[in-house]
DNA sequence: CCTCATCATTTAACGGGTGTAAAGTGAAGA
DNA sequence: TCTTCACTTTACACCCGTTAAATGATGAGG
């Protein structure tokens, strides 16, 4: 196979911003490589070429909208604090919550495709999500040294819990489908991490 | 439109057998209609006239699915008892957990289909999967309505909260992907409907 | 100025998947 | 023989993905 042609980041980019305008605009059921192509006034091949595959481009869109998203700056704050407190978790949780509305459509369209397609089951471990994980894991495990955990609670598994509860996928059944707002999953996770703390 | 042409209950049934038997040769990433139509012994066409779409075969899955399962009729026998007791819940969510992983496969296939597929969508509120949540509504006012409930917590809130963790999406999560074992899955969920108890 | 090389695409072709539509087919029964 | 029934075959469209040839713009060198 011949040495895929570069594309520069300049196209890269437009690709990226027409993607997420299509979505923003149509919703998820319209994006098809082919609309993205002509609203980024690009070729279709080109997305291949820039991206390797749709699952690489909704990566790709996940990664862009990091770039420009400050509470991606403040999960990662939070993730090196130092801080051993109750209240970090909390703060956590919230950062993520208020960052994960902004990027669910792509979150969870990539979330499906990695149930068949082995290059977005790859990219799923994206460091995004296998960072929030990570995040909550540090935190659980720091409280459970300091001795802030409920007896009885194994810090892993209480990680693994809190994560699946505020993953894109339970947004979606209790937001997105079942039509709570923002504040009502926000305190529904929130006093569901408080149950689990000393 | 010319109107489709009848399709057998037997092959019907054919049908579904072998797409069922495909998944679990196979697994999800090789379940094409075409192969599925080849395992039946039935032309592509074929499965298009008898359920209509992709996502009515994947609905229909479930419901022969239903059919032969003894869990399912637990499921309902549970969901018309008159008791009143905290046991009833459990037991609920028990026989739920008991059926999950039989159906899994299809419903998380329907679920992402859902997504984007209008037809899926709608058939995402098949009566089995709502019929779950409205289980847990009931369960959850009843106990409200006998003092059962933890103090400050809504019925109807409860039910979406524990619905949502007993989802296939929750399942995929933490048992597919993470290598939860059901059993620890099962007392996970166990326990956060316990702490909604008074 | 002309030619050539490089760069960043586009075009074209094809394949596998789902879906729509209509004509075709064979078996069975009246 | 004709009709009905339960499919099959054929053709096409759109989607994502792979592959390779073609294209146009630009810059460097003679």
């Amino acid at each position: 196979m011949k040495k895929p042609p570069p594309i520069s980041e300049a196209t890269k980019a437009a690709i990226l911003d027409a993607a997420w305008r299509l979505i923003a605009q149509d919703g998820l059921d319209n994006a098809s490589q082919a609309r993205i192509a002509e609203a980024a006034g690009v070729s279709r091949q080109t997305i291949f070429y820039a991206f390797g595959s749709r699952a690489g481009l909704l990566t790709a869109m996940l990664q862009h909208m990091d770039a420009q998203s400050p509470e991606v700056g403040r999960l990662q704050a939070l993730a090196v604090s130092p801080r051993t407190d109750a209240a970090l978790a909390a703060e956590y949780l919230d950062a993520w919550l208020d960052y994960l509305p902004r990027i669910y459509p792509v979150a969870i369209l990539l979330n499906a495709a990695a149930l068949t397609d082995g290059d977005a089951r790859a990219a799923i471990d994206d460091r995004l999500v296998g960072a929030l994980l990570s995040g909550f894991t540090r935190f659980f495990t720091r409280l459970a040294d300091t001795g802030r955990l409920r007896a009885g609670v194994d810090p892993a598994q209480a990680a693994l819990e809190i994560w699946a509860a505020v993953h894109p996928s339970a947004w979606r059944l209790l937001v997105v489908e079942r039509g709570w707002t923002a504040e009502q999953f926000r305190q529904s996770r929130q006093t569901a991490m408080q149950a689990m703390l000393a």
